[in-house]
DNA sequence: CTCTTATAGGACTATTTGGTCCATTTTACA
DNA sequence: TGTAAAATGGACCAAATAGTCCTATAAGAG
């Protein structure tokens, strides 16, 4: 909620605020499914059932709408994350995040790839405010992998030496990089033998 | 070539190949740069100097141009992947590839992403033609890599058990995955990490 | 209750954008 | 060299799109 509002100042109702989640998760959801550059604003107020003012009076333009859909889908994303990796410290466990996260992918056949990696390569060299925030989010979903990894490693799972954050690194590429090849071939194989990749290599460090 | 040309019958003469050459290459400069949603026909008319009706004498409409933009960058960048990895054998060849990736993609500080990996995730969704081109690039890009990786089976620097072709899709995401990351970081650091962590296991499968 | 501010609807405008059309020039080849 | 097809320039059009404005209603604070 830091990069996205056009109004500082103002008092928000709770009607408002309706209004305004209204817009956000219409174009979330347009964005999601159809890129932001091929949505448009009639579109999101077509999906939302909202009037054009109320847009405007909730956003400055559509780059600051991206940039709420951006805090949004961040949040959802990382609540999500939080969830799924808050708590894990084995191996094991870190093979059922990436079950959850195949299975999903696999429905859709891979389609639109992953919510933020797509949002990422599409409006980071457009939006400066977008892709910081963007930048700042993975940073934050890595950050929970690393995590992951090091209660691996305090549980003896990781030997000492290994360089957590470049593993972290590493295996949120492998995911990014995996939703899109999936996104391109539309299967999700390559999603799923990438991170087993990642997550294999992770495995074999402690077992040499 | 085979997607894109709107002109299947027609004769193509000298100066007409030589307008159709720059316009796909104002539009694959642009589209690179700016993305594909962002990049207006008026801007590649611009750019290219060029009418707009020979734009539609050469194109069927946007569409259609992207789609030569595919067969031309997938043509560049087979060539130089064709170059780099066609013999290479050694897994201080494969480094050396890694280096030439990372060096030219600090030169822009990661802006722009991999132009086909661009490229797909912006046109995956929206283009079915386009997005089957794509995959197939991946494909062969991904066949030179197996063929590196068959080599170095052959020469033993990997066991004979190792699965290529699941080696070279985890390559191609983690490399796919870096840019990506890179890109919204603006810094090749990440893209860099997640090749060294993709290379790495494959060199680890052989000292075991 | 009243007054101020937020919320809402939607018509309206200006601009951009994709796409068409036609008159003219150039090129290939019979 | 004559002619048919290709190439070209650019005016023109229609639809889409971002953005503005004005009026009316709902809601909260004093």
């Amino acid at each position: 909620m830091t990069t996205a509002d056009s109004r500082d100042g103002r008092r928000l109702t709770a009607r408002g605020a309706k209004t305004r989640a209204k817009i956000v998760a219409a174009a979330t959801e347009l964005m999601y499914i159809q890129g932001v550059g091929a949505t448009t604003l009639d579109d999101v107020l077509a999906a939302s059932g909202v009037s054009k003012s109320q847009l405007y009076h909730h956003f400055d333009g559509k780059d600051a709408l991206v940039r709420a859909v951006v805090d949004h889908v961040g949040e959802r994303i990382m609540e999500r994350e939080r969830e799924a990796l808050g708590h894990v410290s084995t191996i094991r466990g870190l093979r059922r995040w990436r079950d959850a996260l195949v299975q999903n992918n696999a429905l859709r056949h891979g389609a639109y790839g992953c919510a933020l990696g797509s949002l990422a390569s599409e409006v980071s060299d457009h939006d400066a405010l977008a892709r910081q925030a963007l930048s700042q989010l993975f940073t934050e979903w890595q950050g929970l992998l690393a995590g992951v990894l090091r209660r691996l490693q305090d549980g003896g799972a990781l030997p000492p030496e290994a360089s957590i954050d470049q593993l972290a690194t590493g295996l949120m590429a492998a995911l990014q990089g995996g939703y899109m090849l999936a996104q391109t071939a539309r299967d999700v194989t390559p999603m799923a033998t990438s991170i087993d990749m990642a997550l294999a290599y992770i495995e074999s460090l402690s077992d040499r």
